[in-house]
DNA sequence: CTGAAAGCGCTTACAG
DNA sequence: CTGAAAGCGCTTACAG
């Protein structure tokens, strides 16, 4: 493989000149530096990433914690932070988080401590407190994306508005028995509920629901799946006294909730409307209703971040400060007035 | 940040032994290595990557080429990929493929080249001869899924066999005024069409039309969204003579194609039936008949694959001979017999 | 089984 | 603007 050297000789340089010339650090002639870029190119040469990661304390690459690859969500906002990373020649490297406690104290413990990435970017998910800690203690940057904590600078959704505008949507079509679909938090969960997404956003729904008169809102727990939104729009719909308006904490349990409707016989949005959130990228094909919160733009918008803190010339200047994401209603045929 | 030597000095032995007893390549004692490994775990200390890359060649990384990140396929198959990559100690870095053509220069002549991985799994998408040649080229075992080129090994689904499946199910149900929906190769394309997969999912949608007897079979283009089929069931269903069975190239094809349906009036699969392809996570929703591909299994399959290439005592037992994966025709409800 | 020492391929003060 | 040399933090023949 050819190194360094052979460039230096061909160009009739240093190493160090190749070094400076190539990197852009440090001043070279302009005709020098043009010199060395033309050997480079010329005999294929390429910095070896260990090599020049070990020299300078620079990887060039960035780290993307993921809960559920497999979900539209995660994989458009990664989607997103690849487009800003690849053109400022950032490579990523993906950390995939699982359920799993043992591969989750390898990544904390071990993978993430490799040093293998300049900075981090946690997409959310509910860490521990000790988890957390180990993210933090890595001295890296770290930029979180609706991360439920305060532990480090997050981007994040209003999702107590995004709850709030849900809900004022239905309540606008005439709706008061208005029902909400969303994980909730485990006693023991880590995460604090002033931050963490279903909280918020179950609460924006109950403020909504106060504000408009309405006592005893109904909330059905289910986990962020289809399954989960059918299995919870089931019980609620068969229960004595269905509610006409379900409002799904995503897109993915708003699907569930059209499949328990259409197994029950009933029509959408005649005897039932449905919201979602996300903007999910089918969302238009079930005609579904949702508050869009433009997931690749978030992953542009966390890719950005990392960045200027990687390159901020001070870790003070870096001013990761929490940002709020935008969100918008997008009205579809799924939402309407309540039956007569 | 504490180093080996820290180690080595705390655990009373040489780097040397430290070296060897955490990563469990040449031999220390029993007794020796356990120390070392609680000495290295009460310090809190992991190697670093870069510096063991450099000095050893290898970097417990593995590199992922992946086009249309966001879409469900791909990111299915990278979670398979992950779940086998991450038990085993290596990392994974994404190299998404855009349509940019700076882009991909960059990531072929330069990112991939920066030795930041052992190996290279190569998601299907379609590469220039100059892309592949700079993938060879690497000098690094390559493993491809469904890759339409026969320069590296690659896993693929037998997939005319599974236009022929799709289609015979069709008939089977009595059909046979039958359409194709599918993506076609540009003539410029540098895909041979004997491995691109939508040739040979065509190549088997036809031979089972010629098989029943059928001439002049319907073949109408569209690219791998939801979009596109539904535009190309459009043209279709309001041709003067309208297919009563559609066989959509991939399940966000048949997605497009329901959506049409529903536009038009005709319900499926009273009017139409619409078979699609992939086993997509929403296809029991859109009760779609498919040909699950078992997505999530390839990943993992690819994951072997790569890490059997680079654990191999020598490349000859690499052995990566292009195996078959397996599919399954899944039958739901928008298949049925043809309008009386 | 263990260790001293060279070397992996770069980057970067330091000096000129 | 340019270069000689030290050093980044490990691994691994080589020798014992």
């Amino acid at each position: 493989m050819i190194g360094i050297d052979e460039v230096a000789r061909a160009a009739g340089v240093s190493t160090t000149t190749v070094s400076r010339a190539l990197s852009g650090r440090g001043r070279v002639s302009e005709a020098t530096r043009e010199r060395v870029r033309q050997t480079a190119e010329r005999l294929g040469y390429v910095v070896t990433a260990a090599a020049a990661t070990l020299a300078s304390g620079r990887a060039q690459n960035v780290g993307v914690v993921v809960p559920l690859l497999d979900r539209w969500f995660f994989a458009t906002v990664l989607d997103g932070i690849a487009a800003q990373l690849a053109p400022r020649g950032y490579d990523l490297t993906l950390y995939a988080l699982t359920d799993d406690p043992a591969q989750r104290r390898g990544l904390f413990e071990t993978s993430l401590r490799r040093r293998r990435v300049d900075g981090l970017i946690v997409l959310s998910g509910l860490l521990t407190d000790d988890e957390v800690a180990h993210v933090t203690g890595l001295g890296l940057p770290v930029v979180g994306l609706g991360v439920p904590r305060g532990d480090f600078p997050s981007l994040r959704v209003d999702d107590t508005a995004v709850g709030r505008v849900a809900t004022e949507h239905l309540l606008q079509r005439g709706h008061r028995d208005i029902a909400h679909i969303s994980e909730s938090l485990p006693a023991t969960s880590p995460a604090d509920p002033e931050f963490e997404i279903p909280s918020r956003r179950r609460r924006g729904y109950e403020a909504a629901m106060a504000d408009a008169g309405i006592r005893a809102p109904r909330f059905a727990e289910a986990d962020f799946t289809i399954d989960g939104g059918r299995r919870a729009a089931h019980a609620l719909l068969r229960s004595a006294e269905p509610p006409t308006a379900i409002f799904a904490a995503s897109d993915e349990m708003a699907y569930g909730v059209l499949t328990a409707a259409r197994e029950l016989g009933l029509s959408v949005p005649g005897d039932l409307s449905v919201i979602g959130v996300d903007g999910h990228v089918l969302a238009g094909l079930f005609d579904l209703t949702t508050i869009d919160q433009f997931p690749h733009a978030q992953g542009e918008r966390a890719g950005e971040a990392i960045l200027a803190a990687l390159e901020a010339p001070t870790p003070a200047e870096a001013g990761l400060a929490a940002a709020s994401l935008p969100f918008e209603l997008v009205v579809r045929g799924s939402t309407a007035g309540p039956p007569a």
